[in-house]
DNA sequence: CTGCCTGCAAACTCTTTGCACGAAT
DNA sequence: ATTCGTGCAAAGAGTTTGCAGGCAG
């Protein structure tokens, strides 16, 4: 349960599913929990090469559905082209996105009621809920009295 | 207020920012409010075509931002590659939307409570909120007797 | 050994953009 | 007359894939 167990249950997940335990993956793996945000491809790359710079763009794209289909990461998806990736650790699915139009900074907020609500009305559609996304975009904090975001990263 | 209107609500937006009203613009216009659901780019540049050959892939690009900007059409992402488009005819900001993972199909629900939860999440994070989505994945009705969506498009 | 994995580069999908001509105001 | 709009084709961004050689089990 403590942290280093999420290493072993990546691994045990890849022998489970016979695939082979590479030293690409493991970097992969690495450097994506070393991330304290939200992170994308393309970040997670530059990050796991400096662990193994053997690992390539192609790899790294072919071990992210295998991390977040054992659960070591989430996918989030706000519409910006990209997606962005988060380490699952608390095990926390019930959280929605604020997302902060002018700096694009993600935080992420607990919202116990989502799964209420998914149950609720997919039941009333007759469908059987799988998984469920809350995304609030917003103005940062600063927005209200400079009139922009001061971490803005883009234009 | 009937649904004429619409038509002339875009005209007097086009208008009123000092662009023109164009052939093309009319038809990408009255292709979209002819669908009866979700659409994507590619498909409403087909029906255009149907009412103006000459319409191009670049146009529909174009104007799409133009209607959603006067509130003509709603985009939906559901974070699949491409966007979809709906005609915001009933006013309703407060949807959820709930998409079958197997026939891909999108169901629109409202959900009052959406605007409720931004505000009280986002204020607590000092952030002021723009928009919000809340998307809900889900197997179809038919799938819990036959294990599949019976409306399946792809694979 | 056998089959899965890898890096590379090319391919793909959806969308955006530069350009020179054409049309709306 | 201007100014904006258009189609075309090329460019972009992010992601996926075919291939031939390489490594885990």
């Amino acid at each position: 349960m403590s942290s280093e167990s999420s290493r072993e249950k990546f691994q045990a997940y890849l022998t489970q599913q016979g695939l082979h335990v590479t030293n690409q993956r493991l970097a992969i793996f690495d450097a994506a929990l070393a991330q304290k945000e939200h992170f994308t491809a393309e970040q997670l790359l530059d990050r796991a090469r400096t662990i193994d710079d053997s690992v390539s763009r192609a790899t790294v794209y072919r071990t992210l559905p295998l991390m977040t289909e054992s659960q070591i990461l989430r996918e989030v998806d706000i519409g910006s082209g990209e997606k962005f990736y988060l380490p699952a650790s608390s095990g926390n699915t019930q959280v929605a996105q604020v997302v902060c139009v002018d700096c694009d900074r993600i935080f992420e907020i607990s919202a116990p009621f989502m799964e209420w609500y998914g149950s609720t009305v997919s039941l009333k559609l007759g469908l059987k809920p799988i998984s469920q996304r809350l995304q609030v975009s917003a103005h940062c904090i600063a927005y209200r009295s400079s009139g922009r975001c001061p971490n803005r990263l883009k234009k």
